[in-house]
DNA sequence: ATCCCGAGGG
DNA sequence: CCCTCTGGAT
């Protein structure tokens, strides 16, 4: 089967069994969800989701995390993976968005990975999320299910050589939905260690299973 | 032991 | 390219 078959089966399942998936990061605001994605860095979104309550009620905007101190941020995010290095990366970060960008949540990639902590991965989030443009964030879910599934060649060993093969088959207007497919099915379904192929809805497509599925069935 | 919506530094 | 950061869940 041809990557352009694989594509094409993959989004029309989910365009129909979930046609408006969404991140599941609590966030009403650009400043949050640019806060909630950076903090999100090996971590569950549910355990982002426990911690940053607590944090948006201390600092509501970027301007109250700017006059933060690291020690201070680091208290309510101590239950997050990395919060030394997270706590210092917020604060720069705010105090970046004060001094260059007004205090607001910059619209472009080019800006968005200027900010302290801010990679191409989150400022592909923010860049989709919030500002509806048709960036394709490559994080461990992407990575792994796009490999997995065969929608890029296995020659693609990076995240951003995984960007730039999805970009090239997947539909401008469905990069956003796309997105937020593989990482739910990455989640729930094709997990890391054990894929659970036995209720995956596309297995029909799937490189990965037509090589194991001899082993999988005895 | 391995993984979770990575980023920065050497 | 490598390494480190670093807590919680399974």
């Amino acid at each position: 089967m041809q990557r352009k078959e694989r594509f094409e089966k993959f989004l029309d399942y989910f365009s129909t069994h979930s046609p408006e998936p969404e991140t599941e990061l609590v966030y009403s605001n650009p400043y949050e969800l640019l806060v909630a994605v950076s903090l999100s860095a090996q971590c569950t979104d549910k355990r982002v989701n426990l911690t940053t309550p607590a944090l948006f009620n201390r600092y509501p905007d970027a301007a109250s995390l700017a006059k933060a101190t690291s020690d201070e941020v680091f208290h309510y995010i101590r239950s997050i993976s990395y919060p030394n290095n997270k706590a210092k990366h917020l604060v720069g970060m705010a105090q970046m968005l004060m001094k260059d960008f007004n205090g607001e949540v910059p619209d472009t990639v080019e800006d968005l990975v200027k900010l302290p902590g801010v990679g191409r991965k989150t400022a592909n989030v923010i860049a989709s999320v919030i500002w509806q443009q048709p960036t394709m964030a490559v994080d461990t879910h992407v990575y792994r299910v796009s490999r997995r599934i065969g929608l890029v060649p296995q020659t693609a060993t990076t995240p951003l050589a995984v960007e730039k093969q999805l970009m090239k088959y997947i539909p401008t207007a469905l990069v956003h939905k796309a997105h937020h497919w593989l990482i739910l099915h990455g989640r729930y379904t094709c997990l890391a260690r054990t894929p659970k192929c036995e209720v995956c809805p596309v297995t029909e497509i799937c490189m990965w299973y037509s090589k194991n599925k001899k082993k999988l069935v005895n």
